[in-house]
DNA sequence: GTCCAGGCAAGCA
DNA sequence: TGCTTGCATGGA
């Protein structure tokens, strides 16, 4: 990206370390982001693509000639009008050591206001996935049945589509979950907005009704979508930290929920991924018990 | 060959 | 209600 002119998205837009960026757009919260070119990051998301990266200060920037986004969107996708600082200071770090080091580990990272219905399509085909499979998933339905380039196909043409080519694509058993719920959504056009009136429990327990939506891909919609950030998706790696350092290793997934609304409260998806970027990294191991 | 991955739903006691 | 199992596929 030599000689390419570079634009910053927005004041508020901004990471405080490479790591931030990187785990935000790479750690698995979304998985139409590459690294294009060092520190250089291509992404994708409803008929918008951005090339993106940190610049010197810290601000998000974005290459204009490699962008077919207008700012506002960029800056929309970023949750520019949400305060990452003040979530932060809502969590209770300064008396849980383990998540003071979790968020050491990820500090800086933001949430991003993905899609809705990208969310949850993407969600619907993560189930025992590992995140670069899900990419490459999420990639050839974009490919292989989606309007443009990159576009991920929408509900009405997903619903179009037989069982089987979905499983062609390697979607396996998550075919029929992606059959059956674009079959319900296709019938109903404005869900979307209607959703997203609604509060956490309610969009929850609606999104709960959809064929192959259980609560961890729910409160994954709930987080990245919808921004409801009080929604604390529970998975294999949650539950991982919640029993190794919270002590908390029989605990069913639907306890491990109750148990961060109350420990984590209204920021708690913000602690769920400092949590799950640190679990999964290596990043909430003791200094000294690392090996080296 | 074996194990496991950002789960969910159905079957069973 | 709570526990177990099957489901597809690819990578380590």
């Amino acid at each position: 990206m030599k000689g390419a002119s570079w634009r910053t998205v927005h004041p508020r837009i901004n990471f405080a370390t490479e790591a931030a960026l990187r785990l935000t757009l790479l750690g698995g919260q979304c998985f139409r982001w590459t690294e294009f070119a060092p520190r250089v990051y291509q992404g994708h998301w409803a008929e918008c693509g951005a090339t993106v990266r940190r610049g010197n200060d810290g601000a998000l920037e974005y290459s204009p000639p490699a962008t077919n986004a207008p700012e506002s969107r960029i800056a929309a996708y970023f949750a520019a009008e949400t305060d990452f600082a003040a979530l932060d200071d809502r969590l209770p770090w300064r008396s849980d050591p383990v998540l003071a080091r979790a968020r050491g580990f990820a500090r800086g990272l933001r949430l991003l206001r993905q899609p809705v219905g990208e969310a949850l399509l993407c969600y619907l085909c993560s189930s025992t996935k590992r995140i670069e499979q899900i990419r490459q998933i999420t990639d050839s339905l974009a490919k292989t049945l989606g309007p443009a380039a990159f576009v991920l196909p929408t509900w009405k043409t997903l619903a179009s589509v037989p069982e089987a080519d979905l499983r062609a694509l390697g979607l396996g058993y998550r075919a029929r979950y992606v059959h059956e719920t674009a079959i319900r959504l296709a019938d109903s056009p404005n869900w979307e907005p209607a959703l997203s009136q609604q509060s956490y429990p309610e969009a929850r327990a609606w999104l709960m009704r959809l064929p192959g939506v259980g609560p961890k891909i729910a409160d994954c919609v709930c987080l990245f979508g919808l921004g409801l950030y009080e929604s604390f998706p529970v998975d294999t790696w949650i539950l991982q930290a919640m029993g190794k350092h919270y002590g908390l290793g029989k605990w069913h997934p639907d306890q491990i929920t109750c148990f961060a609304r109350v420990h984590f409260g209204s920021a708690a998806g913000l602690a769920q991924q400092y949590l799950f970027e640190a679990i999964r990294l290596g990043g909430l191991r003791k200094p000294n018990s690392a090996s080296r």
